[in-house]
DNA sequence: AAAAATAGTTTACGAGTGTAAAGAAACTGA
DNA sequence: TCAGTTTCTTTACACTCGTAAACTATTTTT
């Protein structure tokens, strides 16, 4: 039950009869100072209502406790639960995460940094718009803070941490061309390295089963992916230009517009008998369980990733000589094998 | 070109001949100095990088720029849509949004409190979490921080911004009633405000229509509740247990989950002939124009929520007499008529 | 119980900005 | 050009907490 407001640290050291330094101790660390003190600080916090003023902490911390992470857009929900473990992993080892959203754009995400910046985050994590990035502004940033890129792998930053696209575009085509007919790729002009890496590992892997590859793009723009897979969707199946009855899309928010374009032109989906179509989507977003049909997909590995990344961010805050060989941390996807394919 | 690094704005006033305090009001409001002077200041920050500490800043405006914006969980897209566009009002109108997220769980919620309590923010946005919310810690927080309330409205803050409930729930009853068989109201274990008040809703508007109301509601608690909705249609289907062909859902998200379980069943859904199921939903989530097929819902004004909650919040700033009635708008739901039903 | 080690107190300064007051300089309009 | 107004400069203090140094109190070790 907290009672009397107390002001400032001087006050509160005044009602808890500890010293002001040693409850800055305490703040810092709470195991820093003895058990009977930690008490004492402890039963004063019980009894009233303080919290240390975090501009004057941060403004003379040489290391902040404040963790800055980056998305190209918030509202994806493959980011926005991203960011959920992200945070959880933060807050669980003390750290403060400020969240920011370039909102898909460059200004945005240019303006996000410098407003970071100036919170002299002890480190970030940035998951960089990619092609729309003002990676000067990117470059002067990772020059000063820590940071760990993830999802999307711009050579910046002192880590990497993201998806083997690679390999798990390849077990998908692996598994579509093993259990039926070889798939097209669909995509979108690429907004980041992913999708480029995506396309050339299907056509490698194209090639490598000895088929021919055959890349459909949609027009297209922003950040409404779902849109871009229907109109496209629809016109495709209007016009009878799918090269392929099965379809590999470059992500699973483009083929939750391709299903529901199938779908309204009365197209079956899936890999059982009068089926006239097999979709096959990629991240396992929240969404793709409950498609309809639900889609096969090859999972990226959230947890890992998160985990993994602001583990990365805090050996790199705790010894910076570790940033020297920039480590690039690849998950495996998984495939999931659900019915649309 | 951004050259030389300056470190304060002492250093940046000798190489930009502006005396310090100036420059604080120019950073403050650049239009509270002379054109001339803000020329000077300007051309200066093209040569030198140089940016006001923000937390030297905050720690002696009486008010921050800094705005909090609360919701109970980010990575659900109608939040993250939502607090998308508040964020972009709030930049365009000079503020630093900070967002957090509750992550559905009380300890969370009340911890970002005390966090956006202790950067002591110009004012604040806060969804709650409803039930689950510590009443108390919010309504510590909104005795000192200028809040509106938004989206769920339990009884804080100084206004409330949010939908309709009764009258969109009332449109679309009517419409379900007019088209076809009366609906059946599905719904889970209320997380909020909004959820009850929209089951009462229908309750009175079938009633008033002469109908008999059916509620179902599923079990399940957290926040993935397209699984609890595919979890629980498909046990309501196998067991033939559906009061009605036609069902209205608490939000879009359970609709979802039904759709889903209904296509998985092998069921039609539509209006058309040959369906056997009518799915309406609530709130127009982003994705429910992609479901299969796409979802008949009713629309939150997600723009003029957003628009009017952080309108409301600046008057409060200016004015504090402004909280003394508690405001409350609520927006009018529109129907969104798509083929589920 | 004395010596050694640890943890606390007191004192003092530093961080980078806001802001107030008094006076100087620059504009404004006739 | 000159009075009146506005804007800028100078000076000084405030805000809250981090942190270092010198010293004292407490705990641990032997």
């Amino acid at each position: 039950m907290p009672g009397k407001k107390i002001r400032n640290m001087e006050e509160f050291a005044k009602v808890s009869g500890i010293s002001r330094p040693t409850l800055s101790k305490y703040f810092n660390d709470p195991d820093s100072v003895r058990a009977t003190t930690r008490g004492k600080i402890e039963a004063a916090l019980e009894q009233y209502e303080y919290r240390p003023n975090i501009f004057a902490i941060n403004q003379n911390r040489k290391l902040t406790k404040t963790i800055g992470i980056v998305v190209p857009y918030l509202a994806d929900p493959f980011f926005a639960e991203l960011v959920r473990m992200i945070e959880n992993h933060c807050i669980d080892a003390g750290f403060w995460p400020v969240v920011f959203s370039a909102h898909g754009q460059q200004d945005l995400e240019t303006n996000a940094l410098a407003t970071l910046h100036s919170l002299r985050p002890a480190g970030a994590l940035i998951a960089p718009l990619g092609r729309r990035s003002d990676l000067e502004a990117v470059r002067r940033f990772t020059a000063e803070v820590p940071t760990v890129v993830f999802d999307s792998n711009v050579d910046i930053g002192q880590a990497f941490v993201g998806s083997n696209n690679v390999q798990s575009i390849r077990m998908i085509v692996d598994y579509l061309c093993r259990t039926g007919e070889p798939p097209c790729f669909f995509e979108m002009p690429p907004v980041n390295p992913n999708a480029n890496k995506r396309r050339d590992a299907y056509i490698q892997s194209m090639e490598d089963l000895g088929h021919d590859p055959q890349v459909i793009q949609a027009e297209g723009a922003g950040w409404e992916f779902e849109r871009i897979g229907l109109e496209e969707g629809t016109r495709l199946i209007s016009n009878r230009s799918l090269p392929s009855e099965t379809i590999l899309c470059s992500n699973d928010r483009l083929a939750v517009g391709l299903i529901a374009a199938a779908y309204q032109k009365g197209l079956r989906i899936g890999h059982g008998a009068g089926c006239a179509l097999r979709v096959a989507g990629h991240d396992d977003h929240p969404w793709s369980q409950f498609t309809c049909p639900p889609l096969t997909t090859v999972a990226q590995d959230y947890e890992a990733i998160a985990e993994r990344s602001v583990g990365i961010l805090f050996e790199l805050i705790d010894d910076e000589q570790a940033a020297k060989d920039r480590p690039e941390v690849l998950f495996e996807g998984k495939l999931v094998l659900r019915s649309s394919a």
